[in-house]
DNA sequence: CTGTTAGCGCATTCAC
DNA sequence: GTGAATGCGCTAACAG
């Protein structure tokens, strides 16, 4: 149990000063003197005095908080867009509080009541995979009804009326496509993991159609995988069963690695004869032996407009809504 | 800016009810009539009331909320431990708010600074490395006067008096000695990177003395690396030039990879006649071909019991602090 | 330049 | 069973 803080109250009887003095000294208002100001700061700074910031945001109703929620923290993705959000929250002067959804609704649907109760000035969403499934999105209508400053980044979705940040995921498929081609891969597969993602449905769909362009007319092989921890088998597989792919795009990263160290397995020789190139950029396809080619998402930069974003539709009086589309970048490295 | 929400006031008026009556309706006091309860609980749910928390916790002076202050946001380690935190504190009703110091002391003293003046009731924090360097834990003893509960964890400094979670990092070590002689490595090379951090330097003196044991009487090379990003030259020259070198332990998962890549890339087979074991398990280590053996430090344990221990430290009225040791897990892949 | 007063939204003690 | 009054710690409008 916490002891007693010094409060204003205390300053004040200690100065033989009306505590309304006490609060004008220590915000520097030039309605007071200079004596007294130094007085004040003087006695505060002695007895180490620091306001309580549940009062003072009670008062000033504004928190200078900002609430992120994010469905997964052993996602880098996330970390890292979450890493980028507080750096640029502080730099505008706001905290973060984080909930961790763990994809699950209910847990979304709770956290964002629980923090639009005056904890946070504003929120930063990242949807959960079961919001995006689901399509429940009365949480949100709701906040936007009251105009709570809203920001949704990576998985968003149309049906909510509020500021969004995404990557343009469909050029990163097409980026994808691109490079595989001039890297002379003729039969790439697809492959494929939460595909109830809309992120995931437009690095598919940008992938799909630009190869279709380039190879005059040759559709794609996709391959699906519906739990990555225990897909290693089945990519294998598929890939000796198939002696033609030359090559690969998938559309995560640890499914990338997976396809990566399957192909190695299987005999085939990257980059020489099997090109391969994965969505989203981590540690895993940085250090990984051969690296990882891959379409990075710029996660920093998606943050960080998150952070502004929500920061501009706090200070604002109407909120008007605004997409940032974030381009993402194709990283050569040993893969491709 | 968010439209006015629904308050006390606002229910009392519409039922022609006290602002009090209705409160006490809203905690089921058993003061109130069961009519007027059902009332109140109607129009409540109606107009969707929802009480502002920044109010309640002024007046209960307490916030269930833990802060939560890391080091690293991109560092795996402190992320699951943070993922762990989150969990707990959740499940004990507790919300957490979390800053990253970017193993700065400045931006931990600021931090710390923020978020006990009233925004939170306790406190879980693992040390920046410049904080570690300089031994200055003013800001901690401070706290500790105070009698803020506060639990430190991985990153902990004897000269702060309050509850730690640790791991036992000696032990990891000397497993890791154990492990690699019992593999048959005789000659094992020490890497080591961050050696200013006291979670190192046990890992390292672990692993020595009990090699030490082991090898009656024989030492242990060291390789102590300043970079990590830009270690593998190095590494990897090392290694060239000292030939009777058949294993090694690194005492950081990122730096097992690197070492793991150079001795596979100057020819050594992994891990017929070279061993290699790393401390901490992320998953890099785990989709590394070959997966790389490590000492699991259980940072799910220590994220849990941190959050546990500044809990128990909330609710109870004496601040007795409470050393916890949490045993690492030696995990056999293929590189040993 | 300083002090008095009121109120942010809620919980709680004490009358009635 | 219900309500009036008080205060959590702070800021700000208004007096003086």
């Amino acid at each position: 149990m916490a002891k007693q803080h010094i409060k204003l109250t205390d300053l004040a009887r200690q100065l033989g000063l009306s505590v309304s003095t006490v609060s004008k000294a220590l915000s520097d208002s030039n309605e007071i003197s200079y004596q007294t100001k130094k007085r004040v700061l003087e006695l505060s700074k002695a007895l180490n005095y620091r306001p309580n910031t549940l009062a003072k945001n009670l008062k000033q109703s504004r928190t200078n908080t900002i609430g992120v929620i994010i469905p997964d923290l052993l996602n880098y993705y996330f970390v890292k867009a979450l890493n980028s959000i507080q750096e640029s929250a502080e730099k505008q002067g706001y905290s973060i509080m984080t909930c961790i959804t763990n994809e699950s609704l209910d847990n979304e649907v709770r956290y964002i009541e629980m923090l639009t109760n005056g904890s946070v000035d504003g929120l930063v969403v990242a949807l959960s995979i079961e919001t995006q499934k689901k399509k429940k999105f009365d949480h949100f209508k709701q906040l936007i009804d009251n105009e709570f400053p809203l920001v949704l980044f990576d998985r968003v979705s149309d049906e909510i009326n509020c500021s969004q940040i995404i990557s343009n995921d469909a050029s990163g498929g097409a980026q994808a496509a691109h490079q595989l081609y001039i890297a002379e891969c003729r039969n790439p597969l697809l492959v494929v993991v939460n595909s109830d993602l809309e992120v995931i449905k437009r690095r598919e769909e940008g992938f799909t159609r630009k190869w279709y362009q380039l190879s005059s007319g040759s559709s794609v092989i996709r391959l699906e995988v519906l739990d990555l921890d225990d897909s290693e088998k089945e990519i294998s597989d598929f890939l000796y069963n198939n002696n033609k792919i030359d090559g690969a795009f998938a559309v995560d990263e640890r499914l990338g690695i997976k396809t990566l160290k399957c192909a190695i397995d299987i005999g085939r020789n990257v980059p020489e004869n099997f090109k391969i190139i994965a969505a989203s950029n981590g540690e895993l396809s940085k250090e990984y032996a051969p690296s990882l080619s891959v379409i990075d998402l710029q996660e920093n930069k998606i943050g960080s407009s998150a952070a502004e974003e929500v920061v501009r539709l706090i200070k604002s009086n109407v909120l008007k809504p605004k997409t940032t589309i974030i381009a993402p970048k194709f990283l050569l490295r040993q893969s491709s």
